[in-house]
DNA sequence: TATATTATTGCACAGTTATGCAATAATGCG
DNA sequence: CGCATTATTGCATAACTGTGCAATAATATA
């Protein structure tokens, strides 16, 4: 049997915690970058698909990837959808996020004098 | 050329979002229940070895991880190390993902009528 | 109903990640 | 110093992810 092959290779059969799964909906560029677009309120498909500088089919996985995990909402009117942010407190929570991350970087200033 | 082989296949040259990488380190099962194991305090690494059911060296990658992100700090005291949450906040941020997925569910167990 | 527009999916590929085992490194302590 | 214990790293492997292009599906509207 080759090496490495446990049981256990991260393929939890569908369980899972949920919330493992929300933040790696969170662990991206591009989908923070949809997130920010969205805090002005809600954009077509063509809005964000100019913005973001990814095929449009990207764009959409990135949607579909957010809205399955209850982030974002669409709304469909004549042959456009648009999107909005499914629970503010996204913005709350990337917040807090982005302040932990800005106190680490503070403390280890001193660190970086090249 | 091959399909698929535009400039721009996610290597950012290391301009990324620190807070993409920041989600990243919480878009883990194993992490999320290390950040678990620390809600009660200072642990060892015996300790946290014990309680994962993995192996050690998967452990140490873990926590070099949750350190790199300034999640989790370390301090050494003879020849064992001890772990503990470096800015307690992420709590906070595990409780409002906690709340935006459970509100999720709530909204659309309508639908999970099997 | 037919067409044009918009969204999604199939596919291929490369990069990344998680894991276990084994080897190595680091180091406190006698 | 030498040993024992602990932590980290190298390696191989499988799974997962992001991306673009092309094809397909869905559907509003003329």
């Amino acid at each position: 049997m080759p090496r490495g092959m446990g049981m256990n290779r991260h393929w939890m059969g569908g369980m899972m915690d949920p919330r493992s799964r929300f933040f790696a909906a969170l662990a991206s560029d591009q989908r923070l970058k949809i997130l920010s677009l969205l805090k002005e309120g809600e954009k077509s498909s063509a809005d964000l698909n100019e913005a973001m500088e990814i095929d449009s089919s990207v764009v959409s996985r990135h949607l579909m990837l957010l809205r399955n995990v209850g982030l974002v909402k669409a709304r469909k009117e004549g042959v456009m959808l648009y999107f909005a942010v499914a629970d503010e407190s996204v913005y709350e929570l990337v917040k807090i996020a982005t302040d932990i991350i800005q106190k680490w970087l503070d403390q280890n200033r001193d660190f970086i004098q090249v």
